[in-house]
DNA sequence: ATAATTTACCAAAACGTTTTGGTTGTCAAT
DNA sequence: ATTGACAACCAAAACGTTTTGGTAAATTAT
């Protein structure tokens, strides 16, 4: 059923069936009752390819997945499920697409952003794993795309984002440890590229310094997210070489793990002789052993949020809306008091 | 750019434009060449809605994700991933796009497909989680769209799949476990409505059979693939229960994981006093400790091939194609030899 | 030399919408 | 009575392709 077979069934015009769908005011109430019952009634369902070539715009939103190596899945792959989850409760309601694009290196991620622009006339487009300096962002305001990306870049540009209150986390973090008499505290980070790391390492250096505590260069390291199977070897070597270290405190649940491994392996007793704190996950939260004390990190919200002012934006314009979403400590018995 | 000013600046119709781009024989070799030539260098990009409206044909395959509660994502998230990156090293050289949909329930997921066919037009798709007795093969024959599934009914059916084979991975776990005098082994399945559960439940009693061992009841158990997070309670309680245990076989990593903390807390040292072994994944690989034995999964060639088969077959039709792939032991030290 | 076939091209129709630029009829204001 | 505004509709153009059904020129067969 097209719109020409319902318009013939409704005795109207193609154009008055279209616009009474519209939701257009030139069409009166009583007609329109009576197209969206016949359309009901006969299933209709705009052809979207017809239409978005009438009209120039896609029902669709624009998600580019960066899959680099062999590894990254392992790492990434949860909280872009979660996201990706978070994303569709609201597509689906809206009944868009998400149309995905693959990109196994960062070159090629900037060119899937061209060809879904160019190529596929994508208006809307969500961004993932922000840069300090993300490049995107730039090209992507250059070709007048609404867009709205999961991270801050590290100077502040004008537009949408959503993202975890990464400063006020680790300053949770840390407050947390040091009431429990932390001051040897490690951190195990993500390459600081990616500015969520950046921040952290930051907030990190300012809240150890607000604590008074000197900062220890061989209580830090940061493993690229590319290679995260390294993580556990410097976080062995770490703790060999600094006995003094009571906390490890990790950006991802990959490092966790890494750390449990690393503790395992030395026979420190995780939650007796030193304590592990992490970013949330479902990791962490149902199969690690012990199970990790975290900060949660809601990222199916962020999903969810991403896309509500992606299409907010899309409706009317001008709109550079944000989320910053709030953190707290889940207390799963993996930090232990020093006396 | 498009095909207008294309054929303007070659000064040749725009049919010629069309058909020398789509390798027609009524164009000239040397016509061609030169269309080409010039479409490279003004980056014409055919609009796919304008070609999908002319020619009725997709550009796209359709894959339906099941979002069932919140847990599903750990459980399924990095094969899932795997998959899908898999697909995209085939999807990324043909230029395809993956459209996703989410179904948040069975029911739903029904209707989800409907939707990619009736709404959107979609004549490629990607099964994936197949039943015994799935309902989708029989609506997706009905509808006439190409598709391939990602497992196996029980019945015989006539339609593409690609798959592992569970069987013979069952049949080589088992012969692994009698070589080290296992006797007493237990299997953690997932519910047997999906059928790759209910193959390899059928492979495990029959090769207990052809070594004549008796299947004891108390040594099987199924977990809900929604509800993951119980495996740890049925484990425990199973190893508690029948100390005779000396091994146990996972159908998914989680349960493997689980196993693992069950095992912590009975204090069994595995690869010592009990042994585990199950279908591979990063986590069991990269993450637990220890690192589990497993039988080798290649979930992304699985994926790739699937596309492969599916895209063949929108070609030439007729051609119901298979992939069933191999499989063979990673020892990693999980296994212990009975004395 | 003529007819038949093949080669290489093209104009126009079609795909199913949305949008533009109307028209007609009704009602209120002058 | 005439004008203006408004409500409710519609025909036709447009979107950018592909496909159909040609034609003219070149080649081959008779």
């Amino acid at each position: 059923m097209n719109i020409k077979g319902l318009a013939k069934k409704l005795d109207l015009s193609i154009t008055t069936v279209s616009r009474a769908l519209g939701g257009y005011s030139d069409v009166s109430e009583k007609t329109r009752e009576r197209v969206k019952k016949f359309a009901d009634k006969y299933k209709y369902r705009p052809n979207p390819y017809a239409s978005t070539l009438a009209s120039g715009n896609t029902k669709t939103v624009g998600y580019v997945l960066p899959i680099y190596g062999e590894n990254t899945s392992t790492l990434n792959q949860g909280n872009f499920f979660l996201f990706i989850s978070g994303m569709s409760e609201e597509l689906l309601s809206e009944s868009i697409q998400l149309q995905i694009l693959f990109a196994k290196s960062e070159r090629e991620e900037l060119t899937a952003y061209e060809k879904l622009i160019t190529e596929h006339k994508i208006k809307n487009i969500v961004l993932q794993n922000i840069k300090t300096n993300d490049k995107r962002i730039e090209i992507l305001n250059n070709y007048n795309i609404n867009f709205v990306a999961w991270g801050k870049t590290k100077e502040k540009r004008n537009y949408s984002w959503v993202d975890l209150d990464n400063d006020n986390a680790i300053k949770i973090i840390i407050n947390y440890l040091i009431k429990k008499n932390h001051s040897h505290i490690a951190y195990i980070n993500i390459s600081e590229k990616y500015n969520f790391a950046n921040e952290r390492k930051s907030s990190f250096l300012k809240n150890l310094k607000l604590n008074n505590i000197k900062f220890n260069p061989n209580y830090y390291a940061s493993v690229k997210l590319e290679e995260p199977e390294k993580s556990f070897e410097v976080i062995k070597k770490m703790l060999k070489k600094n006995k003094n270290i009571s906390a490890i405190i990790c950006s991802t649940e990959f490092s966790a793990l890494s750390a449990i491994k690393a503790c395992n392996h030395l026979n420190y007793k995780i939650g007796k002789d030193i304590s592990i704190i992490t970013f949330d996950g479902a990791l962490v939260k149902d199969l690690s052993s012990p199970p990790i004390t975290a900060v949660s990190f809601p990222v199916k919200e962020l999903g969810k949020r991403a896309i509500n002012i992606l299409l907010n934006k899309s409706k009317s314009k001008n709109v550079s809306d944000n989320y910053l979403a709030k953190t707290e400590i889940i207390e799963r018995g993996s930090v232990h008091i020093v006396s």
